[in-house]
DNA sequence: TATGAATGAGAGTTCATTCAT
DNA sequence: AATGAATGAACTCTCATTCAT
């Protein structure tokens, strides 16, 4: 009796609220910081009752967690691709940060949300977020460092220990904005800075 | 009609008992976050029933900024202190690294407080936190960066993008703290890369 | 998608909660002065919790201005109509204390709470209900007063003073309340004196 | 061992320090009511330490019961030794406003506590109060009215209502102060009003 | 007797979550 | 599925009173 279509429909609407809850909990984590938000904010500001929430989010944890969990897949989806459309390793370290700082100044609240996150109190958060960046560590040291090492264009060093320093160098820089949304380091000057020091 | 001579003491008293407050205060931000702090807890884990700690901080955000400032200067005076001890550019290079991490290590806490708040979503802790930075930044810029570049110790950069840059590694990395103390990157290796970075 | 139909039957639920409130409320101000009043006291003896009086008054301040308003147009309106049904200004004096009187019997909560705040020390809550008196005075000397010293009824007194002696008696000694709820002086007694006073 | 005069100087010591507690108490009762008063502000605005004040009272509860006490006492006195001065029952009236508005001009605080808690809503101050006016009460009743009624320079009342609205009237009107000490109405409007009700 | 820090119960207010509609 | 009022535990801060000095 209920046409299929309709069920899409429904599926399709039920993803757009989803969606419309994730970005009022971005601005709202992005501005109060986990503890301080408020759910029933975040549900009235995306055009819900508080109630509502909830039917898409079991609690306000799983919330954030989908958040940061959602945020850090695209982030990753918008680097990686963007790092693969270079095959010298110096070009896609310089891509890894003009793509960085590309992607979090289109995405400031939710990019906000995972550093705050990052340097954050909470241990859970934390290993969560950490785990979701297993792939960007990856990238960083497998089609990054180690490429541009044998090819013998950056100067031999740990890998592991480098990827966390570069992953470090981008977040830190890249959260620093202006009110206006302007960052304080530029992706080329910090880009710049890593060659340098990655050199021979 | 008050004995004098006590007076002293109950000042040095008062000093110990807020030192104390003071400490459990970093404990429970550094693993609570500012919002999730609960001031009951950090009286009673000082020895304190709940209200003495209103008696020696007017509200619990007066804590954390009293907490931050005093931790604020107690680095800086910590490392100027060991930079200053040598002479040569990258030498206090070196230094500065070094005396930061041993800072931190030694004050865990503390210093975990310090990077969740400026990396955190409360502005005004925050701008807080830069004004007691600007010593910091001043000794970078102009005891460190300024007479290396002079001296050609350091290839020519813009110092004060160059002391944002420096800062922000060196909270990035010497926040990266194990469970059991340990750094993730040794002020060396940190030292050391940022050398490379600024040799000519 | 939301039910239209309900959308009345909430509204009212609402103003019925809110009366119970606002009863519940007067009762404790009355009995216990304003800053003596335990907002969960008054939630809880209305029959909600204590979080419930929030979502109907943003706080306890608000609650009692709430009341204190809304007591006073009441008060106003139930004085003015039983005024003006009367053309003489002898009976319309008369009449005041005597609708003045039996409103504060049917209200003693509500009208005690206004006595206090009258002759209380909030410099705040008193000018507030001032504001809301003044159509009460304005009843006094324009249509009570004025017209009787023009009729030659009353002798010639200053409208404004006399209308705040005629506004200090009544709520004086409507104020005396024994605790079975009966007055010591009662309205004919007051009207009387008072006629006495104003005759020629 | 100990000489006489000694224990005399400290007896006028406390008695000093008393009142010194009494005056402060009062201007603090005035501006922030029974349970709004703070009892550290007392001490120390008396140029106490805050637990000095319960060497001299026990309670915050003794302690406005002590400065309710005497300062009615001290009202009563005042306004019965001016009376006194007069034979004539008009007279003794005028006096009775007259000195009571002067009394209160000069005890601008203390007065203030005591209108507050006659309107107040704490019944066991009130009736604490009621007692000490038992004599302001007769003095109306004997010395004024009855004597006027008898001499007929009154028309015959119920002198026991008659001095329930005297008081009232007194009471309302002299607690009428504007911020800069100023009364609303004056003793000899008020006089004449009454003489006016009172008169043949 | 004066001091003033410590106490801890108590109060107003917040808010994640529930649930009847 | 959406609503939004109700809930009540939890939290910060206040303050009368105590008491060691």
């Amino acid at each position: 009796m209920s046409p299929r279509y309709k069920e899409e429909d429904r599926q399709e609407l039920r993803e757009q609220n989803r969606k419309a809850l994730l970005e009022a909990a971005a601005v709202e984590f992005a501005r109060e910081s986990y503890q301080g938000a408020n759910t029933n904010r975040i549900a009235r500001s995306a055009g819900f009752a508080s109630g509502t929430l909830f039917n898409y989010f079991p609690t306000k944890r799983a919330l954030i967690l989908a958040l940061l969990e959602e945020t850090a897949q695209a982030h990753f989806d918008f680097i990686a691709s963007a790092v693969r459309d270079e095959d010298a390793p110096e070009r896609r370290l310089e891509k890894f940060f003009q793509s960085g700082f590309e992607f979090i100044s289109q995405n400031l609240a939710p990019a906000r949300v995972m550093v705050n996150t990052i340097y954050g109190a909470d241990e859970d958060f934390k290993s969560h977020l950490y785990q979701v960046y297993v792939p960007m560590f990856q990238l960083l040291m497998s089609e990054i460092l180690s490429p541009g090492i044998e090819a013998g264009t950056f100067r031999p060093v740990e890998p592991t220990t480098m990827s966390n320093l570069l992953m470090i160098i981008y977040l830190g820089t890249a959260s620093q904005v202006t009110d206006d949304g302007k960052f304080l380091l530029g992706a080329e000057q910090v880009a710049d800075f890593v060659s340098h020091a990655l050199r021979r």
